[in-house]
DNA sequence: CAAAGGTCCTGCTCGC
DNA sequence: TGCGAGCAGGACCTTT
């Protein structure tokens, strides 16, 4: 589910609704994440006022005053903040309450997701610090990735996927901007100019921009944070649709598997 | 049975 | 030969 617009609409969804409040109680169903949820967790938690909810990356960073609650979605994650009342949903694992109209669960059917509890700067943090810039970054550029690119022959769509060259372009928009930029999604990163990588650049954040306004991308089990289903497809251009034409050509369009993911484009517009 | 939106780790290969 | 960067593949886990 969640790629960078998905949390990025989380955070949106979640952070009115209990920023400033005081944590009641905290309870974890199940521990065995990515990373194992601290069992101390409701020791750390429980009394202290939620300051406001950042995001990193795909990382939600839910600040308190004595550190940092960070919680990765993974493939398959979503939060909601519900009524005490709602019963929960298989999945549902930790439940942080600040108060019994204010519920957050976090479920992750999969289990590739983390929520940890850090002091000191989250950005310092191993999960964070060796991270690349923000797609909407000034750091991040068409000059940076031409040179971060330099002598690289591995297939381009997986260089921006690389969140040590840039965050947030998941495999969705990966597909969607390297067919705007009419890039050949496996040609080598090295050997794209920066003047293609100029338009890569505006098209990654014209996308994520895009999804972002939209509610997000939701293809599977992305739920709204009040709890409706929140299914909506963003207009999505290749991705998902092998066999189908070409929006620009109206030839066939492929997908194939590159880096073990499944990649779709087109194989007449995108060099 | 394959595949699903993410990320980390290991071990191999290539080029200097 | 040795080294490091880059790269491919596997692993994590459950559901459809």
């Amino acid at each position: 589910m969640p790629e960078l617009p998905e949390v990025e609409t989380t955070r949106r969804g979640v952070a009115p609704l209990v920023s400033g409040l005081q944590v009641q109680r905290v309870i974890v169903h199940e521990s065995r994440l990515r990373l194992p949820v601290p069992t101390t967790l409701p020791a750390i938690l429980t009394g202290q006022r939620l300051e406001d909810v950042q995001r990193r990356a795909k990382y939600l960073l839910f600040r308190f005053e004595a550190g940092t609650l960070i919680v990765h979605l993974g493939m398959s994650g979503s939060l909601r903040v519900v009524d005490a009342a709602q019963p929960r949903l298989p999945h549902d694992y930790v439940e942080i309450d600040f108060g019994p109209r204010r519920v957050l669960r976090l479920r992750d059917p999969r289990r590739f997701g983390l929520m940890i509890w850090t002091t000191g700067d989250p950005a310092g943090h191993e999960l964070l610090a060796t991270l690349g810039p923000e797609p909407f970054d000034a750091g991040f550029s068409a000059a940076y990735l031409h040179e971060r690119a330099a002598g690289r022959r591995g297939a381009v769509k997986n260089f921006i996927m690389d969140a040590h060259v840039v965050v947030g372009v998941g495999n969705i928009y990966a597909a969607e901007s390297l067919f705007r930029a009419r890039i050949h999604p496996v040609r080598a990163s090295g050997r794209v100019s920066q003047a293609r990588y100029a338009a890569l650049v505006t098209h990654i954040r014209a996308v994520l921009t895009e999804a972002i306004e939209a509610g997000g991308t939701t293809l599977r089990d992305f739920l709204r944070n009040d709890g409706e289903p929140g299914y909506f497809r963003h207009n999505l251009a290749v991705y998902g649709r092998a066999g189908l034409p070409c929006v620009q050509c109206g030839q066939a369009l492929r997908v194939q598997v590159i880096g073990q993911r499944s990649s779709f484009f087109c194989a007449r517009c995108q060099r």
